[in-house]
DNA sequence: GTATTGTGTACTGTATACAATATAGATATC
DNA sequence: GATATCTATATTGTATACAGTACACAATAC
């Protein structure tokens, strides 16, 4: 269900084609040239190219010039830079949490770590990603700060990418994900020491082991 | 001196409007109409548009749909918030490196910082701020975290608006500039706690204090 | 059989043309 | 005189057309 806030045609493709690649209908090193595209959203090629160049500074896809674009692949390394980045921003997301903020936002995140045990539970995991997404960003949110939410945000696209790659098996992201609540009890807590070690372990898990087979 | 790396028109309006905004020739709050920009640089609207839009997505500009895009402004807050992402990512950088990355990179961090005191004594504002973001990218390209070099690449621009706006007097900025020696120094004897909290004094430094006049 | 060059095709990069909408100014109304 | 509404214009959003380049395949030379 692809949500399209803007009304503008770039907008809407945009949406789809990140969908298409987070859902991995599109495969990573898949060739998209302009005009197929075109013709599958009955566009004109304007509106993709925008949307193509906007999905590359996410970095999504990657533009070779005067050639195709194609769909980026994420490699291990990539994974575990990314991860360690993710840390070290949320971290400083929850040292920039206040109470105040923190009381405006618990519904939201509670509700997000819900739905995400729910779609555990009945094995939806694409809804589950979709809701880790969220309450991590709801997360950084509530920090406050206009430059961390705004990088968060923009890396969300290949976090999630990278979730999807991941493939981790059901007993391991049950366990997880349970830790979503923990990390609200202990910042209810006040303990934000003890949630960011949390969160460490909650974002490095095992993280390189699974990896792999990106561009079946 | 605008440097080009590609020689797509679209890549060459993009350099040039960044230094154009950097520069402080075009000021927060202008409009930029796709159309005068197009006649200015004599060509048409399409490559100005994606140059536009990379800026966007830079947050160099600011684009109402269906109307003109602006010059964005900086907010004192926002300044502060970017202030601590960056410290936050250097430090992270910081604790990164390696003896071997840094005996590979510390040829050019001290040429940055030399260039950088140079320009200095010359009153020659604008070689500072390019080489003390030079000197910045390069220690956080030492750490060899892809994911958080492109962030602190894409933060950069709208760091050096803020260098820019934030206007400092000169023996303050000349105090400042000198710390890029001694945290090489501090690096170098392996000391990288004390590294880091002489990051954050030269980052943060009373930074609410100067910035004004953006759109003057 | 392999390497090299030539040619055609397909795709991108850019320009131009048209449609739709927002803004500003003028007119009308209270 | 102030406010609201209408109209004209300017500007964006999108489509289309053309030019130039890269890639693939074939033909030739070695």
């Amino acid at each position: 269900m692809p949500k399209c806030i803007q009304n503008s045609l770039s907008d809407q493709v945009y949406t789809m084609l990140k969908d298409q690649i987070l859902s991995g209908q599109l495969k990573g090193g898949m060739k998209i040239p302009e005009e197929s595209l075109a013709e599958q959203f009955g566009v004109s090629r304007t509106p993709i190219r925008e949307a193509i160049r906007r999905l590359a500074e996410y970095g999504l896809v990657t533009i070779k010039p005067r050639s195709h674009a194609t769909v980026s692949v994420i490699t291990e390394q990539e994974a575990n830079d990314i991860a360690r980045v993710r840390v070290t921003l949320e971290q400083l997301a929850i040292d920039s949490i206040d109470e105040t903020s923190y009381s405006r936002n618990v519904k939201e995140l509670s509700r997000y770590a819900a739905d995400c045990q729910y779609a555990m539970g009945i094995g939806d995991r694409a809804t589950v990603f979709e809701q880790d997404s969220l309450f991590h960003l709801a997360l950084v949110r509530s920090s406050g700060n206009s430059a961390l939410i705004s990088i968060c945000e923009r890396l969300d696209a290949k976090i999630q990418q990278l979730r999807i790659a991941q493939n981790l098996p059901e007993d391991e992201l049950s366990y997880y994900l349970g830790q979503h609540a923990q990390m609200m009890t202990l910042l209810k807590n006040g303990d934000k020491e003890a949630c960011k070690r949390l969160l460490y372990e909650h974002i490095t898990h095992d993280l390189t082991s699974h990896v792999g087979s990106l561009d079946a």
